[in-house]
DNA sequence: CGACATATTGAGATCCATCAACCAATGTGG
DNA sequence: CCACATTGGTTGATGGATCTCAATATGTCG
């Protein structure tokens, strides 16, 4: 998979960043818990933190009109942010809600856009991870424009059956851009 | 609009390119000049060059089964690439037509590459690119699923007239995710 | 246990795709 | 320069996927 590559090459590229860098990295994020339920982030407040999730699950939604639209599942060892928000440190259209209890790495906008001009291999890095979600913004883009709910539901299934497992129906629907009924309806039938 | 924030700290930061950075850009780049209809792009082939639209129209497509669905219309002074096939440098999914004749700067990747090695603003250009095609990317997702045919048609004609003086219905139609009839009929009723 | 969140099932409505016929404009070969 | 093909768009009839509303069921937690 095309997005695997893209890991690889994070991956590479931190594993090789010199202990300076590490540690500067280190010294600007800070361990927080969150309880399930709880927001990391507000609709309409910035996005001054990305979140590194060391243990949990979180999503991102915003609101339309009635309900919620779930934008992203989001698991260990990944990384949360209202993108938009993040990078033109605007007010968030999302939020960013705990799933279930989590424990993450946060660290500011701010501090990471300063150490970048001091660590230009983080700039490096920046892209790439820019350029991984970018790529998976464009695979959810390719699935609702080519897949029906079934289609969907079964791709989730076989590639991220996790998701399944961990996350409620409603989250999972929403994320699928489909109706709980219509979820159970499919599961149903297998 | 979020967009015109970005498009300003990327035209910014070109402006402020030292003349050694800006005459290497000019130097791996090449006009070169397609017909109407014209593929600049074949899917299944590395897409191996950037294209920065100086005059004219390309077009994103790419095959579902029987039908073709339009990715992204590019006009001039924008960049048109296969961004997964550029990144990665793997086989294409998509097609990069030509709507009209054009006009284009075409830089190829790899040169681009090299020259991020030695010129450290180039990665930095690079990541504002990324960001504002991410930043795209969640504005299309979004309107695919907050609002329905009409919607979408609407808001294009607001928000890019242009797009729909230029560009054939039957792109447009695939553009906005539905049939050339649809688009025909919400047309017809203003 | 009761209360509240989560999921299932049914019936009806809606949006939009598909198929098919048709039309207008443009281009091309003889 | 005409006849015909091709491209691009319109219009009508029909059906399917999925939503909405409502009732019911199941699960979970204090």
């Amino acid at each position: 998979m095309t997005e695997e590559i893209q890991l690889k090459k994070i991956d590479e590229l931190i594993q090789n960043l010199d202990s300076d860098t590490l540690s500067a990295l280190e010294n600007i994020r800070e361990l927080k818990r969150y309880k399930k339920g709880e927001f990391l982030l507000h609709q309409d407040k910035l996005c001054r933190y990305s979140f590194w999730i060391e243990q949990g699950i979180l999503r991102k939604f915003y609101w339309n009109d009635t309900k919620e639209i779930t934008t992203e599942l989001i698991f260990e060892h990944d990384i949360a942010v209202s993108f938009g928000s993040y990078v033109l440190q605007k007010p968030s259209k999302e939020f960013i809600q705990a799933v279930t209890d989590v424990t993450v790495y946060q660290t500011e906008a701010q501090s990471f856009q300063m150490l970048k001009a001091k660590f230009p291999k983080l700039v490096e890095l920046d892209l790439m991870m820019t350029e991984y979600y970018a790529m998976w913004l464009e695979k959810r883009l390719f699935e609702f424009r080519t897949r029906n709910a079934t289609e969907r539901y079964l791709q989730l299934l076989r590639q991220q059956p996790h998701i399944i497992l961990e996350v409620p129906l409603t989250y999972i629907a929403s994320y699928l851009g489909i109706s709980l009924e219509t979820l159970s309806r499919i599961r149903s039938k297998i």
